[in-house]
DNA sequence: AAACTATTTGGCAATTTAGCCAAATAACCA
DNA sequence: TGGTTATTTGGCTAAATTGCCAAATAGTTT
């Protein structure tokens, strides 16, 4: 593989993990502070064992980090810099420009 | 559907078209200036077709934006602030840390 | 140790996504 | 007009993703 695809391949990984509502839903609740996965599932409103699977799949990504305490795992954002990328998220009109820039 | 559900799926929408291999060399390659379908097609190392219905899914996340001259149809990115975003993806380790944070 | 709580894992069905081929469209040129 | 080039669309199969349930694991409490 011509290393230009191996470099887009590992960052397609880390954007993947981003890129389902349930999991950007979790990613923009913890930029408020760490919360435990009984947190998140109230949060996101699916089962428990499906959260988790959301939760390791983001940490495998290297997006979350985790931290045991007592009979709770608490996860927080291993990046902070995920912010400033929201926010240019929200710059693109979605769909309707089709011959334009947004900014 | 509660509000802050409905802005991340809005929102997951745009980062699921980076979120495939093929779609994000795209996008980085379009960091450097348009290139029309073709030249894509030689980047990425797929059927035209393929290539075309990634850029077309693109668009209609208004992450691309496309711009016909005689036969061909240039494409460029809707924005620029993508940059900053890749920057933040690299220094997310891959799979290796789990209780540490990388920054 | 037994019961309890929080979380993860395995397995499976349903849905979504990817990629190729072939055919359709559109603009250009002879 | 007919031919050629660039791109898109339709259709189909293969592969990946999602989400639930049930069972397993791990730490806590009594």
């Amino acid at each position: 593989m011509p290393p230009r695809k191996t470099v887009s391949t590992k960052r397609s990984a880390v954007i993947k993990a981003l890129a389902h509502p349930s999991r950007l839903l979790i990613a923009e609740a913890l930029m408020e502070g760490e919360m435990c996965v009984c947190d998140l599932k109230d949060l996101v409103g699916a089962d428990m064992s499906t959260v988790s699977k959301h939760l390791s799949l983001m940490r495998q990504a290297g997006v979350l980090v985790s931290d045991k305490r007592g009979l709770n795992i608490y996860y927080r954002l291993a990046c902070d810099c995920l912010g400033d990328f929201l926010r240019c998220l929200d710059q693109l009109a979605p769909k309707k420009a089709t011959t334009q820039s947004c900014c």
